[in-house]
DNA sequence: TGTACATCAGTGAACGCGCGTTCACTGATGTAC
DNA sequence: TGTACATCAGTGAACGCGCGTTCACTGATGTAC
């Protein structure tokens, strides 16, 4: 309710002093442009927004957003690259540099993944479900680079514990935890009704899926042996 | 060259004797619109075909599909179910029933999952993509359940070679086999330009995780201890 | 074997709609003096 | 502090297009007799 009502607010740039638009000039078109399609991702996928729709979201003409992206397609890629912006920082506020308990803290990373699927399925979306090809920019590049480190720093940092004769290929490690997290946020994760149901959470099944994978790669030796 | 003369001709329901159409009725129309379709999907993903795009490739009125399809969602949920169903035939031909060695067909199934999704983005993305509920039809619910089955028959065999004591939960284990296959098909394995590259192939990939993970449950118990 | 008829798959014209994009424009804002 | 002016964000009307869906129809096919 409350929430609904900043949106609009947000979208038309509306002050809550004097209760109306700020004027000819918006002020702040491209964020309230981006919010929209938002919104609109959330409810009907990547696929399932229009630049009209987004501009009468808005309500500004047609013809307004191309002062701020070129086309549909740049709208999208800039929501993608915001979103793994997004996804790095959460990531990063999970791993926390590995304090006060790498093993913990690595664990929380694979929890934030999932945390972030089902909060923002827009920004998931974009960000894995637009068809983006990899290469669409040099911000969303950089932006998934910056997100993918996070996780491969995590990782190395574990790596760096075990016997130097028995340390997996960081990279590969990284690759997996990457692969376990997003099948099952993909799969079990998502916030909408593609979702399929499994008789446990889906962060219960991501914590015991990346005990027995660091049980397999020798984190476990000292409890078994 | 000489497949795509045979999709036009799947399509137009040519006769390679008399090279011309059947007459006024088509004679395998559901099917043509169908495999019409999956090239479009192939080439734009689910979101990049229509009704209409579908009718002029076969060669049809834009009403015809109206008597073999309630609408595109219908025709998007029956191409899903097929998927499924040659899915599961594709994934039951690896297993082989175990044999000769489970093991080894428990890999061959993983390696399976990859391999649909490489040679069938079509039918992956209506089954994956495509965000049709998971309660669009009973037969997509079937055709689903019926591939889950035989990863779970894979992971229940293998299971029951574990001391009795030491056995996981036969769903946890076919839900961690699906997530990892699943995540490294759609974010490495997949055939177009949103593939990210690794320096690996996602099999060597899949591969190491799924030895990994069958570590991690005791498999390799007998290797180290 | 031939004819009459029922069935129903596919026709083609038409509809209203929302889309992306263009264009010359307008008017709010900020700044130089 | 006031005025003239440049900038440029947003306007609104217009365009051609492809879409999904409808409708009364047509004609190929199969079957009863």
């Amino acid at each position: 309710m409350g929430a609904s009502v900043d949106v609009i607010t947000v979208y038309m740039n509306k002050s809550k002093r004097t209760g109306g638009r700020r004027g000819y000039h918006h002020g702040n078109l491209s964020e309230a442009l981006v919010q929209a399609a938002l919104d609109l991702i959330a409810k009907f996928g990547p696929a399932g927004f229009s630049f009209a729709e987004v501009t009468r979201a808005v309500g500004v003409s047609p013809a307004a957003p191309y002062r701020h992206f070129r086309d549909r397609d740049a709208l999208m890629a800039d929501i993608a690259r915001r979103g793994f912006d997004k996804f790095a920082d959460a990531l990063s506020e999970a791993w926390n540099s590995g304090q006060p308990e790498a093993l913990a803290a690595f664990k929380s990373v694979g929890q934030a993944y999932l945390t972030f699927a089902r909060n923002e399925p827009a920004y998931f979306a974009a960000m894995f479900e637009a068809r983006l090809p990899t290469d669409t920019s040099r911000e969303l590049t950089q932006a998934t680079d910056r997100a993918f480190a996070i996780l491969r720093q995590a990782c190395e940092t574990l790596i760096a514990d075990l016997p130097e004769g028995k340390r997996p290929p960081a990279m590969m490690m990284s690759l997996h935890v990457w692969a376990m997290a997003h099948g099952i946020a993909s799969l079990f994760g998502r916030g909408d009704s593609a979702r399929r149901n499994i008789p446990m959470t889906p962060e219960q099944l991501l914590e015991a899926d990346m005990l027995i994978y660091l049980d397999g790669l020798g984190f476990g030796d000292n409890k078994d042996g």
